[in-house]
RNA sequence: GGGCGAAUACCAGAGUGGCCAAAUGGGGCAGACUGUAAAUCUGCUGGUUUAUACCUUCGGUGGUUCGAAUCCAUCUUCGCCCA
């Protein structure tokens, strides 16, 4: 994998880049879709590529390791063949995992013990084994088995963690160098910097993954329970450590607004489940601002559902009909909503490529935040 | 014409003397959701309100009782059965 950056903005840390794979091309920034069993969920490929343009998109270790497992994966001849996606795809790890199903998880330090959240049986998950089911998955970009602490954590448990997550980087790195990738094109293997909200321990980790040399490198263990401020003020710490020819990939963020920080703060790919997940529940992002589309005031609104939006649903449907789909409940209406919403944050990130190759990203930035926040 | 049964909040439907402004479900109205255990979860849903407070409610009217959605009488409407 290869990253270029082709422009940065002026009076910001924004960068435009392009990171080139087996599978395609990424232009920079990116936000990625979160396909976590290997489906966007409600979304069809076809309009994930042809009408949202997405480039890439993240399928989850833990997911597909307990369904369908590796020896369908395997024998699909990995998670491209299995699904369709000829895209680029980046997997997580089970990090997230760790603090998602917390309860069902212990932590040692040969690695997390699982409880399946499916049928309740034991899983361990090693550094080196999370590698080897990357490898069978066939991910373009991997992502380094991570403790992701709550937000909250203070600093004692925030360092032990850390220290963790570092002893894991290792012994993944030392796996991955050993290894080569299933089906015949190249995987990276991306470091993840932890450390919660306590910037000598960011910066710490931040030093520590730069050492790896790896292709790039994320920021875990935001968007946890910290406070927003908390998390612009790490992202801040980090990257200006984190190589700047390297892409740096935000995990996990976020909502319209938090993409754009990111992005000013020099972040060059994202994810989320918001536009999918929000997307079912109703919410509707533009970049005029923000629609609960169950929201009463809909009802007897035909305008276009999201008039010039970036995608054809923008159009073909209107807001009151949209509504009547969310409120009986209508499998139509999640579509609608999901492809909206990835077309919105596809669009956002490429409004932010665009300005800052032109140079006025600074400008632009906060008058685009300012009407992404607001509440229609 | 006769007999039996039923009428409860937006709907359905519990409740058969005080712990009832009234269970539960649906519907309605809002909110939440950030590397997806989420087509999920939470709150409100008679009125005035800060309220563990007061007021008005359980088909109508009139009673019994310290106290009635609950008991009695009667009227109205609906359902079923017999002619």
């Amino acid at each position: 994998m290869d990253f270029k950056v082709e422009a940065t903005a002026p009076g910001t840390n924004a960068r435009a880049g392009m990171i080139s794979t087996d599978h395609g091309m990424v232009p920079t920034p990116i936000f990625m879709p979160v396909g976590t069993v290997g489906s966007v969920k409600g979304v069809h490929f076809r309009e994930l590529r042809d009408d949202i343009d997405a480039k890439i998109i993240l399928g989850n270790t833990y997911h597909l390791y307990l369904r369908p497992g590796l020896d369908i994966l395997r024998r699909a001849g990995g998670l491209h063949k299995f699904n369709g996606w000829d895209r680029p795809i980046l997997t997580d790890s089970g990090g997230f995992q760790v603090f998602s199903l917390s309860a069902n998880r212990k932590l040692k330090e040969e690695g997390a013990y699982f409880r399946s959240h499916i049928d309740g049986s034991k899983h361990l998950f090693t550094p080196e084994g999370v590698v080897d089911i990357e490898r069978i998955i066939g991910a373009d970009i991997m992502m380094a088995l991570d403790e992701c602490p709550p937000g909250t954590s203070d600093y004692d448990y925030a360092k032990k963690s850390l220290g963790l997550t570092m002893r894991w980087l290792k012994r993944g790195w030392d796996r991955y160098k050993a290894t080569e990738g299933l089906y015949g094109y190249r995987q990276a293997y991306f470091p993840i910097v932890q450390g919660c909200v306590y910037p000598d321990l960011r910066r710490e980790a931040a030093k520590a993954v730069a050492d790896f040399g790896a292709d790039g490198n994320a920021i875990g263990g935001l968007a946890v329970g910290e406070p927003t401020e908390k998390m612009y003020e790490m992202i801040e710490v980090v990257n200006d450590i984190l190589p700047a020819d390297k892409p740096r990939y935000l995990m996990g963020v976020g909502t319209p607004a938090n993409i754009l920080e990111a992005i000013d703060r020099g972040v060059d790919m994202m994810d989320c489940v918001m536009p999918t997940r929000n997307g079912r529940n109703g919410m509707l992002f533009t970049r005029n601002g923000i629609m609960n589309m169950r929201n009463k005031k809909w009802a007897d609104d035909f305008s276009p559902l999201d008039e010039g939006g970036a995608s054809y649903v923008d159009e073909v449907y209107s807001k009151a009909y949209v509504r009547h789909l969310f409120v009986s409940n209508e499998l139509l209406a999640m579509q609608i909503a999901s492809i909206h919403n990835l077309a919105f944050y596809l669009w956002l990130v490429g409004e932010a490529r665009r300005h800052i190759i032109a140079g006025d990203f600074a400008t632009w930035k906060p008058t685009m935040v300012e009407a992404v926040t607001r509440r229609l």
